[in-house]
DNA sequence: CTTGATCCTCACGTTGACGTGAGGTTCTAG
DNA sequence: CTAGAACCTCACGTCAACGTGAGGATCAAG
């Protein structure tokens, strides 16, 4: 499989998967005259990827939580990694979750103030 | 206040409070000699900005909404400004979700490794 | 055999929210 | 009155995940 089919398939650039080779979390193979050519489970693997990077995760993290994919061995550096970072994302979901209520109020104040202009003090 | 109290009280560094003065977040007002004094509701407001851009609020996002807080009048640009950053901070609540229950499973399967070591693929 | 699509490798540019000196002034306590 | 803490303004550095050409090789089709 070639890189264009790949980055289609899973929805990212050519510049993102030459950027996520050069940063280990991808192998591809060569062909004689140096184009990359990928099998078909790269392309479940850049998804995954970028499940991880959109919950904020950064390539060194990825990097230590990939390997445990390919061969189920979890060392306890990998185990921790992965509680870690589950732990940081349970903080970032309170934090958003903290900042989705403040707004709910703001909202709802601002619309007390389009339906009623004139007299908003008095609600 | 002066700015070294404002930032320890708010949690935020020094330099932060210049950059966001610079963003047009917190207007200070200056001493005859330049120092910044800032009023005790800057602590409050500081905090709130914290808390917005923890949800990844951009500055300018930002300085769109706090005009909100201290007039309490919402133009149709401020309504729709709130609205999208919710929409936005909800579908971010939905990945980091999804992020953490995929990392739930693998946490499950190295704890199961864990547990047989030699006999993992027997389980 | 040629042409247009796809691929390659550098390598610099981007964006945001600050960090980090440099070099100098002002405040406060004793 | 003096030392050290706190403040000031530039202004360049950082980090991450790519974007964006430049300049050139390779591939698939007619």
């Amino acid at each position: 499989m070639r890189i264009g089919e790949v980055a289609e398939r899973a929805g990212v650039s050519v510049r993102a998967l030459r950027y996520y080779e050069e940063q280990g979390l991808v192998i591809a193979d060569r062909t004689p005259s140096g184009h990359r050519r990928y099998p078909e489970s790269a392309v479940e693997r850049v998804r995954f990827i970028q499940l991880l990077y959109a919950a904020g995760l950064a390539s060194k993290a990825i990097r230590q939580i990939l390997p445990f994919l390919d061969t189920l061995v979890a060392t306890p550096q990998m185990t921790r990694r992965l509680m870690d970072e589950r732990a940081r994302i349970r903080d970032q979901i309170d934090a958003l979750t903290r900042a989705h209520d403040r707004l709910d109020e703001l909202i709802r104040l601002s619309a007390e103030y389009e339906n009623a202009p004139a007299a908003c003090s008095a609600t």
